[in-house]
DNA sequence: CTAGGGTTAG
């Protein structure tokens, strides 16, 4: 509230006005001399309280009495009304419930079911369960009998505070007190079974609401999608009779949240023919899936439709940030920058967002600069995710003291805790310097059970290194974690192949085998300027200009040794003999997808690649070195992240 | 006054 606002309020109430409004409303005809007394109250109370719904999160303590002793002068400070509307307000602020609300309540000497439930339901909202219990215990005491909106106040704390046996005594209790459900405790209903992470309670009394509406659909579409289960939120949402636009956004989001970007698309599609509108989540999701999809024909429909329902990055953070991502993903981390110092609110999303990008293409440098002005200069405060992007950024550049001392303080100076995501990238950071024995202590000492990522990333400095003892020991862990995962074990294989163990490589492959796993094939895929999608496997395959590929290659090939270029043939983890390495290694599909792109378009563009795999080092060391005799600048992407591949040097450094 | 929200490592 602003002081103009205060200083309002402060005179819009006096005695004076209250004469003048009830000699107004007498000539209006609106009031008779009869019931003026009661006329003049009502309308005091409606003065009131709108000048109570004029609070808003600004407001401090302070100005919240003065409206209070407006309250009082005013001798509301008995209507339920008003107090009740006074409590709601103060829940909204963040005020806690003790003692200021509470006392406001306990100063009323009638209180209705809604003033009661307005102190149940701020407790509730602030994780007080125990409270909001104790209050509605008190209110039965007094003889006053509960309304819906009273149960949905305490089935909403057992949400909060996930707590399932009190959610279903109070379900029960809910049926039998009214004896029927409204819509609207029904749907609380669904939220505090989703939110205790029971799904399947939601879904019965879902199935057995008398009555339901969209938000009953709506909420259960989105538990379903939180889950993971888009199978039984498509079956529910394709019987829903009439889709709004949160429920169309509910598809739109869940599919993008569980990585299937088409399906996210082809629903967005499908909102955009039936006439809804979309708005700025609807949007945020969209960007999102177009992110995933990380090619620039997307993220030009996603800024074209964004610009389309009028949300400019400008003022839209949720869009900035989701663009910045977007951008970024597709492999202009120009333009990421570009909508990133456009934007006029920037919050913990966008700054973690911009960080994570400049990291993703190696501008470790800048990630870190804009994380220091980020704690200096803004009042923003890092989170979980803010240092994932700051630690990888100094992963990849190697930068060890620096991130030693990060790790550092983000628990000690912003109060983050480290979780599993950070010690991956602490063991990233010691692994890639060569330090496994100290990466493999940070692992034995760590606050919470690793995850695979952190064995993970172990594994694959054991592959740089070429360390198989420790390798077999983040292998053991990490097959025990995640057995189903094919990369896991190509990556011990690549260990002992890069050791020239071929007895190992052909255990691993056995275990493979044995587990019945499939080996996931290479592609590269470059777009051309119409948008066209072209696609590059392993081996020869039926291209059109296939011969043209080949001469391309065989003559960069020949230019690159001048430069010193030998294939590096332990990147291939066959035994086999050397010429055979060498011709498996010039039919990499980065390498083929490079020649073709060297054909197919003009010589002052960059080169765009994309690739599903983690690029081995001779590929690596290949488009460095052709970045220089041809003068591109290539920009390829691989499972992980970019490479920036210019005048014979790579963004990453060689350190991936 | 109950529904949908963008960023996460190997």
């Amino acid at each position: 509230m602003t002081v103009a606002h205060s200083h309002r309020f402060s005179t819009a109430l006096n005695p004076i006005n209250i004469s003048l409004l009830s000699k107004q409303l007498i000539q209006l005809g609106r009031i008779n001399n009869a019931d003026t007394f009661s006329e003049i109250s009502r309308q005091k109370e409606v003065l009131v309280s709108s000048l109570i719904s004029k609070l808003d999160v600004c407001t401090g303590l302070d100005q919240i009495k003065q409206v209070h002793g407006h309250i009082i002068r005013q001798g509301l400070d008995q209507s339920c009304y008003i107090i009740a509307k006074l409590i709601r307000t103060l829940t909204k602020l963040g005020v806690p419930m003790d003692p200021y609300p509470r006392r406001v309540m306990e100063s009323v000497q009638f209180r209705n079911p809604f003033l009661w439930t307005a102190v149940i339901r701020g407790y509730a909202i602030q994780g007080k369960l125990l409270e909001a219990i104790s209050m509605y215990g008190c209110m039965r005491k007094e003889g006053i009998t509960p309304v819906s909106f009273t149960f949905s106040a305490l089935l909403k704390a057992c949400g909060f505070v996930r707590d399932l046996n009190l959610g279903r005594q109070f379900h029960a209790q809910t049926f039998r007190l009214r004896g029927f459900c409204f819509v609207y405790v029904g749907n609380t209903m669904i939220d505090m079974y989703v939110k205790c992470g029971s799904i399947d309670c939601a879904r019965k009394v879902f199935d057995e609401m008398p009555e339901r509406d969209v938000i009953s659909w709506t909420e259960l579409i989105a538990a379903y999608a939180r889950a993971g289960n888009m199978e039984s939120a498509s079956e529910l949402f394709e019987s829903l009779p009439t889709k709004d636009m949160v429920a169309w956004t509910a598809m739109v989001t869940g599919f993008a949240q569980n990585a299937k970007p088409q399906e996210a698309l082809e629903y967005f599609d499908r909102m955009e023919k039936s006439g809804i509108r979309a708005d700025e989540v609807t949007v945020a999701g969209f960007i999102s899936a177009c992110a995933q999809l990380g090619a620039s024909k997307y993220a030009d429909r996603a800024v074209e439709i964004a610009r389309k329902c009028g949300y400019s990055p400008r003022d839209h953070v949720v869009i900035g940030s989701a663009l910045i991502d977007m951008y970024s993903k597709c492999g202009n981390v120009e333009e990421a920058l570009h909508v990133f110092e456009s934007m006029n609110n920037k919050n913990v999303f966008s700054y973690s967002s911009m960080i994570l990008g400049l990291a993703m293409h190696g501008r470790a440098q800048e990630a870190l600069d804009l994380f220091n002005y980020m704690v200096t200069h803004t009042t923003v405060k890092p989170n979980t995710v803010t240092f994932v992007g700051v630690l990888t950024a100094c992963s990849h550049a190697g930068l060890v003291d620096q991130g030693r001392q990060i790790f550092a303080s983000m628990h000690q100076t912003f109060g983050v805790k480290p979780t599993s995501d950070h010690y991956t990238c602490m063991v990233d950071l010691l692994g890639r310097a060569g330090r496994l024995q100290e990466a493999l202590e940070v692992i034995k000492t760590m606050s919470v059970e690793p995850h695979g990522g952190v064995w993970g990333a172990l594994l694959g400095a054991c592959r740089i290194h070429k360390d198989p003892d420790v390798a077999e020991i983040a292998a053991k862990h990490l097959f025990e974690l995640e057995p189903d995962i094919i990369g896991n074990y190509i990556l011990l294989s690549n260990v002992y192949a890069s050791a020239g163990d071929w007895d190992g490589v052909l255990s691993v492959r056995k275990l493979i085998k044995r587990k019945g796993l499939k080996k996931t094939p290479a592609v590269s895929w470059v777009v051309d300027n119409r948008g066209k999608m072209h696609k590059f496997f392993p081996g020869y395959m039926n291209h059109p200009m296939l011969n043209k590929i080949e001469d391309t290659l065989e003559e960069l090939v020949q230019r690159l040794t001048v430069l010193g270029y030998q294939p590096d043939l332990s990147s291939v983890p066959y035994n086999v003999s050397d010429d055979e390495k060498r011709s498996i290694l010039i039919r990499h599909t980065e390498k083929l997808a490079l020649a073709f792109s060297l054909l197919t378009t003009s010589r002052d563009s960059s080169i765009k690649i994309m690739k599903n795999l983690r690029m081995c080092q001779d590929c690596h060391t290949f488009m460095r070195l052709a970045s220089e005799v041809t003068g591109r600048v290539i920009i390829m992407r691989d499972n992980m992240r970019f490479h920036h591949f210019r005048s014979g040097a790579c963004s990453c450094g060689d350190f991936w």
